[in-house]
DNA sequence: GAAAGATTGGACCCGCAAGTCCAGAATCAG
DNA sequence: CTGATTCTGGACTTGCGGGTCCAATCTTTC
């Protein structure tokens, strides 16, 4: 790591990070050039080129790296935490009342389509976020459900039902979809900590 | 409607959509250009023009407009029968078999992340889909479910089942999630079903 | 059958945004 | 200190792709 780079130069890369974040958050991927980046940080076209030496796809796969790792960020403490009820319901407060925040706005969406298909390191970030994530929520549906066959199914349809919310809430501005997709995706677990 | 345009005009203009809607789902909206939309049609740039006086985005529009319809016809006659156990079940499979097939192409997705901000119209179409889509699910909760909160509650947590794992299935290429998701999502239908 | 209007072909324009290049300033290593 | 390397500024090139235009045909209508 850090193949001859300066502190300052990896402070520069982390602010041009962060900003075109920031851009892309509010206009989408698809409508942020390099100029804007260049524009927002006060950098020059050379040092974009110089951070991330393949260009615009370059960046736009570390700014989906920082994204990624924001996902998991705003569901924490709790997502590491869900060992009883109690605890499933604050942490899907704290997702109803993050995703309820960010409105319309899609970190990842955006950036997702776009390199989709040119960038298959996008796609592993993305997996590799659906893996973990998917992994917490079974260390917290294992403790609860008995059966491990229903520990992973109700996992990955808390996992979906949170996906398919935020899709809806996206397109409709209605929080109502997550709210009811997470309500009934979380309520095997109610019996089962009753039957703890 | 109709406003001036001829019986082959007419054709012609639905020729367009249709290619320009399998292109798009090969290559996604962002990379399919008119130049490409005009070779795959044996048209000319005038008549892409022609028949979408605002250009690109009138046409995209079209498409999504297009590819709406075929979201819920891919459901028929499922969707319009869910008032038994069985049938939420042949629903349930169908929709499993369409997206299956379909796999990582997502008709609608990369054409609503680039009209999302500039059009909305687009936005209108895909919130419309949605609510027609979420109405035939009600219809079918409704018969079989008496409470009719639980009832509302649960088909849109069924309509985010679906979303979602249809996203997870496009960034994972595993039909589980959504398998998982659907099963969860309609348990309330089988004890609904029982108790009548 | 002739005017009016719809349909088609394709050359052309033009702006935008990605990417290149080189020279100069800052920083580091020994 | 000094030579090497990293960092920065910004002008320039380039190609792609959306959009314009006009003239040539085909259709409809009366």
């Amino acid at each position: 790591m850090n193949r001859g780079m300066t502190a300052k130069g990896l402070a520069t890369r982390q602010r041009i990070v962060v900003a075109a974040a920031l851009l892309i958050r509010e206009k989408g991927a698809a409508e942020t050039t390099l100029d804007d980046v260049r524009a927002a940080t006060s950098t020059s076209k050379s040092q974009l080129f110089h951070y991330f030496p393949d260009g615009r796809i370059d960046m736009l796969v570390a700014v989906a790296r920082h994204e990624a790792d924001q996902v998991l960020e705003a569901q924490r403490p709790y997502l590491d935490e869900l060992t009883t009820w109690e605890s499933w319901q604050a942490w899907r407060k704290a997702v109803l009342r993050h995703y309820g925040e960010l409105g319309r706005r899609c970190p990842l969406g955006s950036l997702i389509s776009e390199l989709g298909k040119s960038s298959p390191e996008a796609r592993t970030i993305v997996s590799d976020l659906f893996a973990t994530w998917e992994a917490a929520l079974l260390r917290g549906t294992g403790t609860l459900l008995s059966d491990r066959g229903a520990a992973v199914g109700c996992a990955r349809s808390v996992l979906a039902a949170v996906q398919g919310g935020v899709v809806l809430l996206q397109m409709t501005d209605r929080v109502d979809y997550l709210e009811a997709a997470l309500t009934s995706a979380i309520e095997p677990m109610r019996s089962g900590a009753a039957a703890r």
